[in-house]
DNA sequence: TGACAATGTCACCGATCGGTGATATAAACA
DNA sequence: TGTTTATATCACCGATCGGTGACATTGTCA
């Protein structure tokens, strides 16, 4: 007997018949294969897997899985708020001073990338490729980090290029986040300790603090 | 007739027989490839595909991918030397003030990144995995950097922690490198213009700057 | 010359990939 | 009740992957 035939002859066991439900599977599973997995892993064959769905449902309901994890792209908070960046508090925050507002935002935006995991996967993957969660997050980032600069250090042309050197700092905790993942010593810093970190955390505050005092306008 | 038949029947016209030439070709596919297509498409398929030469080749010869690239890795010249980052002269670089050095390091360092293609990939790649290639790099990475800060920046208790601001840095850079291969701003900074990295480096000049100005010791 | 090792080519294996057509089942509706 | 439609499952396709065994060719050495 081949197993057409056999199916022919069995009782199927589907899972109930909830379209919704179905999608929401889907786009939970896209969330788990790649907090477990990594981007490596994510193909329609792993996600159905996952998911415990047949694998033509990615293309029934979304067309595809480019679409299906552009669809998990627009559902996550993968970036921080403009308001979290700040504290939770955007009028307290502007009344601080630069320094005072540089350095908290160094602080918040590194506790912000090291507690979501799949925002550093998804900044890892940056590096190799573009794909519908990448351009996602790029976009929301860029825009986010423009308005918040925007908002409290708006550009001059004497002082410190504080765009700039946000774009340094801003670059260097992503960067050391994700790699902590892989080593735990970079330049002699621990990334893999509270320590280590707050060790980085002086340093930004080191720097910041410099910018303001002595010569500088 | 099958193709085994036939086999036995033509005759195959095959390369000239030296392993040495035959192992250079299939080291030199890896950079080719690496630089062409990166990481991604990295397989015994295509390694051999692009050095014209069987992929058993591989096997035999190296005992597998991993060793060849880990070969690969050797024969590469992908980090910069001391002397490199010192500016060629290490007793000259040895005689300026502090500032200066760091802010020479900084743009030693900013130029052998952005001239090494292969580098960068590999250093995204980092982000991803570790393998034969990127754990050599991390080696020499580590070594070379604490090397250097060690021979020129002698941790102490006072003063700023050139190390971790060292790391700040030295992460940004590269984050910014391996992210300008992909998209063109980041935080209003343009990655792939000189412009845009001039003023990078301005930026990275005013942070150091400020460092042993004022305050500090 | 003949035996043997080194070098290179090829066919094939099982696994996995993205993708699709046919079919079974349940729910909705006439 | 019978028909239709939406939902879910399965088998299968061709391509590619890493990996291996069989075989052809060349060079070496006894």
């Amino acid at each position: 007997m081949t197993k057409s035939e056999k199916n022919k002859l069995t009782v199927r066991d589907t899972k109930p018949r909830d379209r919704e439900a179905t999608r929401a599977r889907l786009i939970g599973a896209v969330g788990t294969l790649l907090a477990r997995e990594g981007f490596k892993g994510l193909g329609v064959n792993a996600v159905a897997r996952e998911a415990g769905v047949d694998k033509v449902l990615i293309y029934r309901y979304f067309g595809g899985l480019s679409e299906l994890i552009a669809d998990f792209g627009r559902e996550g908070n993968f970036w921080p708020s403009i308001k979290e960046l700040a504290g939770g508090d955007i009028e307290a925050y502007s009344r601080l001073a630069v320094t005072e507002q540089l350095s908290l935002l160094s602080r918040n935006f590194i506790r912000a990338i090291r507690k979501r995991p799949i925002t550093q996967e998804i900044m890892a993957w940056e590096m190799i490729e573009r794909n519908e969660l990448t351009v996602e997050l790029e976009s929301v980032r860029e825009n986010t980090m423009m308005n918040f600069f925007d908002m409290f250090f708006p550009s001059t042309n004497t002082g410190p290029d504080v765009a700039a050197i946000g774009a340094i700092i801003g670059a260097g905790v992503s960067y050391l986040v994700c790699r902590g993942r892989q080593i735990s010593v970079y330049n002699g810093v621990d990334l893999q300790s509270e320590a280590g970190w707050q060790r980085l955390e002086r340093a930004i505050d080191t720097m910041i603090k410099g910018l303001f005092d002595g010569t500088a306008a």
